[in-house]
DNA sequence: CTGTCATATTTACATTGTAAAGATTACTGT
DNA sequence: ACAGTAATCTTTACAATGTAAATATGACAG
């Protein structure tokens, strides 16, 4: 029976911010129990509503996973803009953080299947995060003879690579063999000091 | 009715080699239809057969899924070995195409609320490319101060965000603007080229 | 107050995976 | 060859899922 926010108006037939409300909760349960876990009639009733109320704000349950995966793309590109205004290596870690910190959003965030791409909030949010990353493979470091999306597409996949890697626990075992004392981030920033300093083949 | 193989004893309640016939029917499926179609009920319909006819092989949905990505897993290792054999390029190379040419079953080995980590076989064969990426990663460009740990993260994050980032379609946008008339697979090549040509920070 | 409309509920239904019990066939030991 | 045992597959039944359709409720403008 979490109500979510105490601003409602009123204990009655209507909720009052539902929208909201409704997000919230399918957000904290993502979180805790994995994206396996959000169920339409789970996600309601955490809020005390019966399943339909999603009908009026989102559709159906891929409608509020899809607004859900929009809100993570926003606060991505706001994460790496806030990143890139101190320096490159920030902007890939912001999009790295993001996504630790962030595990079952991160992962919703690219799941096809459970989301609408074709949705114009959605496509709107992602459009803007990924070209973000654009700009900043642009004034990142080339290479003679390739094209910039190419530097884009690499870039990108370093970073997406390593957040997914670390989301799914399969990096774990290499944390600890470093050192058990180590965190994750900080053997993820390594990792991108790491890029800077090797030529890797 | 898809009886799979030829290899069939006879027609009757037996089927003979169901074991083959539900993994191959549910890989066709997998990569015709994605990993969202892949229901029990789809699968054991195309081979004919009932519901709950992979009990005795594979205890349920979950158990069939994980001896696919089992499956999965062991063909990639294949892939990398004779990769690897060729040159250090060629073993990125092998495991970017075979996750852009088994899209559906690539996704499906990393999907861990799909799947179950714990089962042996799975473990084993993940864990033998796991290790395989480990000593390619040894081989290759190293950088002083850096933990060997860190050198296969990266490595692996990068062809991993590669691969990821192509089967979900969110590289065709920088592969077509490029060049119309570029592949994506040359497209990943080149990208690979690009990592041993820059130093990218 | 009254009509209108967005909001939420109720009911019903098709679909999913699977536990339990029964039917069918293969195999093994004598 | 033949009985007994075990593996294989089917049937039935059930709980849980998402949602279409119809209904109820309340907010709000006139």
């Amino acid at each position: 029976m979490v109500r979510a926010t105490t601003e409602r108006s009123k204990e009655g037939y209507h909720h009052g911010n539902l929208r909201v409300a409704l997000l919230a909760s399918a957000r904290e349960m993502l979180e805790t129990q994995g994206v396996a876990a959000l169920k339409l009639r789970a996600i309601t009733r955490q809020v005390g509503v019966s399943p339909m109320a999603v009908a009026p704000h989102f559709g159906n349950l891929c409608g509020l996973l899809t607004a859900l995966a929009t809100q993570g793309f926003e606060e991505l590109a706001h994460a790496i803009k806030t990143g890139k205004a101190r320096s490159l290596k920030d902007a890939g870690l912001a999009y790295i953080y993001f996504a630790i910190r962030n595990p079952g959003l991160f992962t919703l965030m690219f799941r096809g299947d459970a989301i609408d791409r074709s949705d114009p909030a959605f496509a709107g949010a992602a459009g803007d995060s990924f070209a973000l990353l654009g700009t900043w493979a642009a004034t990142s470091g080339k290479a003679a003879g390739f094209a910039p999306q190419i530097a884009e597409a690499v870039m990108w996949g370093k970073v997406h690579g390593l957040a997914i890697l670390a989301i799914d626990g399969l990096l774990t075992p290499l944390v600890q063999a470093t050192d058990p004392h180590i965190d994750l981030e900080q053997f993820l920033e390594q990792a991108l000091d790491y890029m800077k300093a090797a030529t890797s083949g």
